[in-house]
DNA sequence: TTGACAATACCGTCCAGACGGTACAGTAAG
DNA sequence: CTTACTGTACCGTCTGGACGGTATTGTCAA
């Protein structure tokens, strides 16, 4: 009953990503992601009956994932580890992922940037979450600032930094963040 | 000669940038600039013969722009500050400009994500010469991280941080340059 | 000085193609 | 009989861009 719709449905999520990515934000035509998840255009818009309603979910299943490695990872961490360090660790291996897990981001964008406003509150909220639980403001902002760097190279696909490097800066953080 | 009629040309490259703020990145159409210029289609056409020529002049003069504007900051810079000193004050100084200065940006990945390679090389040039300048490798990494968050967040219009927070980031940040 | 000619810098129209979305008939499974 | 599709045909809209025209400015020979 379900099964069988939810397969598709994440065919189809899976399917609009990958197209995304490999034929550029600007490509993510219906015809083009249907045809890649195997469905035809009909089963996509029974699916999703609008564009706008595929951009949400995908947004929504991102973050949705995100804020479950969060708190799995929260709940998982070594004792004594702070909520900053867990997010500096749990960001950085996101990041370190070699396809840019989120391209499909411009795409949603080009659509309409109204889709931002759900990833930027939650992002506020993740935010003010850390603030209240570091107790060094200062490490706070620089660890999270350059963490957010990290996550926009990754998304621009642009490897300015050597996996070396990469490994340095992330240890580096984590030493600021105490 | 060339320049009194010129500045139709930036006219025209101010109007698209415009464009694509306000309407959206998705939105650029060759219609909506030439109108916003004040100029017609065939006018615009004219100027940039197409819509990729047009997006290459956008990021050209942007890397242009802000070439100059490093270097002018480097031989003016005040003795014994130190290029990453000034390569973060600078990038503070444009992150903190109300409006997201390159959204425009989302328009040229969505129209060809190649748009991106210029910038991208332009950006790993400006990272290695830093890499020889600055002694403390370390620094540098957590640094330049960092402001590139900050133009990250600047770019997707997510302003996280407050007036005060950005302060001290950047005091923190310079602190960290040493 | 002037008249001819051209280069420059546009304007306005038109069109082929792509895209999102609709409609609807068919079908296989449960 | 319902659910979850497939497949196809189609429509309206938007967009890039080609094209032909035109006004302004510059050049240069007579």
């Amino acid at each position: 009953m379900k099964a069988r719709r939810a397969n598709s449905r994440d065919k189809i999520l899976a399917a609009a990503a990958d197209v995304a990515r490999e034929t550029g934000p600007g490509s993510l035509s219906l015809d083009a992601v249907a045809s890649r998840a195997g469905v035809s255009k009909g089963g996509l818009l029974y699916n999703f009956p609008t564009k706008a309603k595929l951009m949400q979910a995908l947004v929504e299943d991102y973050l949705r994932a995100f804020e479950q490695a969060l708190e799995s990872a929260r709940t998982a961490g070594v004792g004594g580890e702070s909520p900053l360090a867990t997010y500096i660790k749990l960001s950085a291996e996101h990041a370190a992922e070699s396809k840019p897990s989120a391209s499909w981001i411009f795409s949603a964008i080009a659509e309409d940037p109204d889709f931002l406003t759900p990833i930027k509150s939650f992002r506020r909220q993740v935010f003010e979450r850390l603030k209240g639980e570091t107790p060094d403001l200062k490490a706070l902002l620089v660890c999270y600032l350059a963490i957010e760097g990290l996550r926009s190279m990754n998304l621009f696909d642009s490897d300015v930094l050597s996996v070396d490097e990469r490994r340095l800066l992330v240890s580096s953080l984590l030493e600021i963040a105490g």
